[in-house]
DNA sequence: CAAATTTGTCTATTGTTATAGACAACCAAA
DNA sequence: TTTGGTTGTCTATAACAATAGACAAATTTG
């Protein structure tokens, strides 16, 4: 909001980074609580760069369904606030965001079969090279992807999830399934890097976009790892919320 | 590690993508780990880009300390690993990263007596516009800036601690000099965005760098909300870490 | 309808980024 | 000391990013 310094010769393209700008005071509620954008004129002014920098901006997030822009009407705002994550002991997607989004649905991408890395092996608490089965997810809230998540299980116990995943879309019960009726959260490490080529892809960013990376391993209720899974989260579209208890 | 796919055109120029690649590589300990990059006719076949683009890419990383470049010699890696902040009930910088880094330090950039915004207020339990204290604080470990922390304190109970703070240069000591010897966090948010040209300067980052931007509350025994803070990690330097009680 | 406001398109110029090739300077090892 | 491998510097060119100005096209307001 106020005169905000961008970096030139920074690497970084001064549309680049007003669109960052502008996405970000969207989700946090600072600009378009009304709606709509002010005119280009006056964010050019604003952030002391001409005109046509701010529409590139602009035009980026019109592509990422940010922001539509009508002539001689102005621009204006298409998606609003930020969901927000919940990370506790009891996590599950779905019921995380419910009260938030009005649809949720966790698609399969992909699922197979193979041996543990040693960081798989040490989380999940079998010996390095033993079978895993590991399932690829993108979550979606109303029709937008929020995080992609690859989980591993250990195959001995598991055997079968990937297709029970399959039947019911979702790992609370496939876990169910295979018998776990309850699962608590034991770690989450937390880290935020710039959106890999997949993370692009499969999430529908766009490039130099952030994403929220985390590692967490679920237990069952005698304190058995049963699933690791190593989770990216869109960071535009969402924040994570720690309850202690 | 495997054929990167860089974005061309995206508003990120190509050395950047690529010095991001190569610092998060250093710091998961894909590349580096016997302390020395490879040639860099090696990195721009790798990458698929003229020797001058990774130059600049490791030029950029020489500025930030990550790495040092020797004629005839090679280019070697400075800095390892990134630093694990634990984030629990009982949450407190230098204990935190005190068994992973040598010295840590937490020093006072200003502090100040201002009225209480609608967020500030909301999270310590007072009218908005009532007095709160406001402590700006930057830390560092081993002598390099890992966070920045902007908190808030009902001014009516903690009057004075930005005087304790500047005699124990602790948060957890400045609070106990106004009789508060225990104190647990409520609740954190955690979200992630690009650094800002404060971040940057403080933190000493480069441009383009992201921050993990964490908004917690700290109560007292009875419940009580004692401190808000919004801090801002470097996250090339620091994960996040939760630990479930 | 006329005026004011706002987005859309076009041309032109300058600075930054990326590519290409050549060679110098330095180091380590044969 | 010679050779091979590596980083450092220079020149030149093309593609992209940013600035500047002008005017068209569409919408709202008076």
């Amino acid at each position: 909001m106020t005169g905000a310094v961008l970096e030139r010769k920074s690497g970084v393209a001064l549309w680049r980074q007003i669109a960052d700008l502008i996405r970000s005071d969207i989700a946090t509620g600072v600009a378009g609580q009304d709606g709509r954008l002010p005119p280009e004129m006056e964010l050019a002014k604003r952030y002391s760069v001409n005109r046509h920098t701010v529409r590139s901006a602009i035009a980026a997030l019109e592509q990422e369904g940010v922001l539509r822009s009508e002539q001689g009407r102005g621009t204006f705002v298409r998606r609003r606030k930020r969901l927000s994550y919940p990370i506790a002991k009891r996590t599950r997607f779905s019921a995380g965001l419910g009260n938030q989004a009005g649809s949720t649905l966790t698609r399969l991408l992909e699922s197979m079969e193979e041996s543990a890395s040693q960081t798989v092996a040490d989380n999940l608490g079998v010996p390095a090279g033993d079978p895993v089965i590991r399932l690829d997810t993108v979550s979606e809230a109303d029709g937008l992807p929020v995080s992609r998540a690859t989980s591993w299980f250990d195959a001995s116990r598991f055997a079968g999830i990937d297709e029970a995943f399959g039947e019911h879309a979702s790992i609370t019960k496939a876990l169910s399934a295979c018998g776990v009726t309850d699962y608590v959260r034991k770690s989450t490490t937390i880290e935020a890097r710039h959106a890999s080529a997949d993370d692009i892809r499969l999430l529908r960013l766009s490039a130099g976009a952030i994403v929220l990376v985390t590692r967490a391993v679920n237990t069952d209720s005698d304190g058995n790892p049963i699933q690791y899974a190593e989770s990216r989260f869109a960071a535009d579209r969402v924040e994570l919320k720690i309850e202690s208890d």
